[in-house]
DNA sequence: TCCCGAAGTTCGATTTAAATG
DNA sequence: GCATTTAAATCGAACTTCGGG
């Protein structure tokens, strides 16, 4: 390997001079142009390449971010990783991605390791359940700086962007009301989620504005589970629980994305076509909505932006900490957005 | 920061002593157990964390392998990235995930970003496009072990992980040849992608082997894209003009997931059925196929077995390194796999 | 006083060589 | 020679201090 000494012997000057040189310090003001050209060609030559371990030795910093997700497979998470990486690149930032695969130990080891390698912020992807998080205990006296992505703590320490859940809710049932919808049958998330009661509010409230009255035979929960996966089989199961039932409904408001797939999936089984017998709509706007048959009406929630939003807040914590600043934890709730696509109909 | 010097204190002994009983080095044969006890419960006590920076610095090892995606939002990424994830965990290699983009200024700066951070090892998943890849230059004089993923390279300096597109072309034709389908039609890659020509080699051996005759009408290629959901978009135009011609075919074979995705989408705007009217098989099985309606049948990349193969190259190849032995690249091609659901029906 | 460059110290852990009884 | 412990050198870069012109 070829040090800064390498290249200050073959440039005839001190490392020292090298150091300032090549690291353009407030120094290097003083050194004339013929000593700089020298310097710089001597290290193109060699192929020098500063030593990243020595530097954060000395320098205490390693321009590096942790970021934490639930379950990769969660296909929540790609878009939201997207708006991160994109971010922390224009930042400089190295990220660290570790998936916990929503497991304790998993968890626990990871954070360890993204402690040793000193990361400077963390960035947690909370997307689905899993709760006691204990983190505050290792965090809250390690001083780095951290946003949560979905999922709000009670801890003034930890920063959060969530999507404004019932604001969603409300979209979601305002939208197959307006359509002319008033059978409708309820999907809601499990109990443990966080997401599951102010989506819910927002519905109520939604019918409630609206004059709608809710049939609870026709309003089922998602049980509590670990896998995204099970919100597809689950959606599937009680949707065909709801058709055995005969009770009719025009449309279905699910949870999520996935658990709409689910309900069409079983509609489509059980001979009911959607838009045309049943409208679905869900919940998210995963990569697949756009692309299933038929395409899925749904709530958006604007995941680059969320992805964005946390950098900037933990990449201002960080700035923060250099400069001894106190920064308080901030708590953002962004706007959700309505995507008419193929799989709502209008009844009128 | 708690150091060693500090522990050393606390407990009583030098540094080289903790250090020793720390690292349970070979001389920690000759400490007595008391020494032991009392600097662990010193190390303990004070929450001591050993500087990965100072450690690295001293043994050139970083215990760090890159990973470069060229496109993080291509589903066919995430299970393999799981299979990466997982294997690394269990070597105790942490992974740093860089997402290129496909683009080249991305390639280039990341692949800088880990050189600086001395990476033992790279993971390449070369998904989507993108081709005159000149890693070569950077990396052969690193001698960094790396491993491609989905992409065979000529030079054999870097390893390979492939799947027999060949045998998975053969597997879809044959299964739709074996339910009865005769008149089908064909959406192949794009030319520029290293997969579409042995898939379609597989494809006219299955037709050969059957007897069956490939209507050139019925066969349709893919643009050029670095998006995958290009593939999706292109799926759906090609089989529109598939029908706008008016030649009957009572099975589709597409390239991949997506473009089948796409198809389906089309059919059935049309009017056409799936699989009532006419069956359809994709390559891949990414994590949307099961849960598309209908299901697609399609043939399966055995991602995450893929991923951890890579990983075992890769951490063999550092080993290699570190024991001085010269280990040369390999090149895997892995089975595919047949999965049959609910897109494809026999005509018999 | 201003400009230029070098010698020496520091960061924190590991390791070699060596000093005790 | 053996068991036990440690001082000092080392890794590579950056910064502080200082001297010569």
């Amino acid at each position: 390997m070829v040090t800064i000494r390498d290249v200050a012997k073959e440039s005839g000057f001190s490392s020292t001079t090298v150091s300032i040189v090549l690291n353009n310090a407030p120094l290097a003001r003083y050194i004339p142009p013929v000593t700089k050209k020298r310097i710089e060609r001597a290290a193109q030559k060699l192929g020098y390449r500063p030593n990243q371990f020595a530097r954060s030795l000395r320098s205490k910093r390693s321009h590096t971010v942790g970021v934490m997700v639930f379950d990769m497979t969660d296909p929540y998470c790609t878009l939201v990783l997207r708006g991160i990486e994109n971010t922390l690149y224009q930042s400089s930032y190295l990220p660290i991605l570790t998936d916990v695969h929503n497991e304790r130990s998993r968890f626990e080891r990871y954070l360890e390791m993204l402690l040793d390698r000193r990361i400077e912020g963390l960035i947690v992807l909370a997307n689905w359940l899993f709760l006691d998080i204990n983190l505050l205990a290792d965090l809250e006296k390690s001083s780095i700086p951290t946003a949560m992505i979905g999922c709000e703590l009670e801890t003034d320490s930890i920063s959060s962007v969530i999507v404004d859940n019932e604001v969603g809710g409300y979209l979601a049932l305002e939208h197959l009301h307006s359509l002319g919808h008033r059978k409708i049958a309820f999907i809601r998330g499990p109990k443990a989620l966080t997401d599951s009661s102010p989506r819910w509010r927002g519905i109520r409230n939604s019918a409630k504005a609206s004059g709608l009255e809710l049939d609870p035979r026709l309003i089922l929960d998602l049980p509590e589970s670990r896998d995204p996966m099970s919100s597809f089989e689950s959606g599937q199961k009680l949707t065909e629980e709801l058709i055995r039932q005969k009770r009719p409904f025009t449309a279905l408001l699910a949870f999520d994305d996935m658990s709409a797939f689910g309900a069409i999936r079983a509609l489509t089984r059980a001979g009911v076509r959607v838009p045309e017998h049943c409208s679905v709509i869900g919940f998210d706007d995963i990569a697949t909505s756009a692309l299933y048959t038929p395409s899925l009406t749904t709530v958006r929630q604007p995941m680059e932006a969320m992805g964005a939003s946390a950098v900037g807040i933990v990449v201002e914590g960080i700035n923060g900490v250099l400069e001894k600043r106190e920064i308080p934890a901030c708590h953002r709730k962004v706007a959700p957005e309505l995507v008419v696509r193929e799989s709502t109909r209008s009844l009128l």
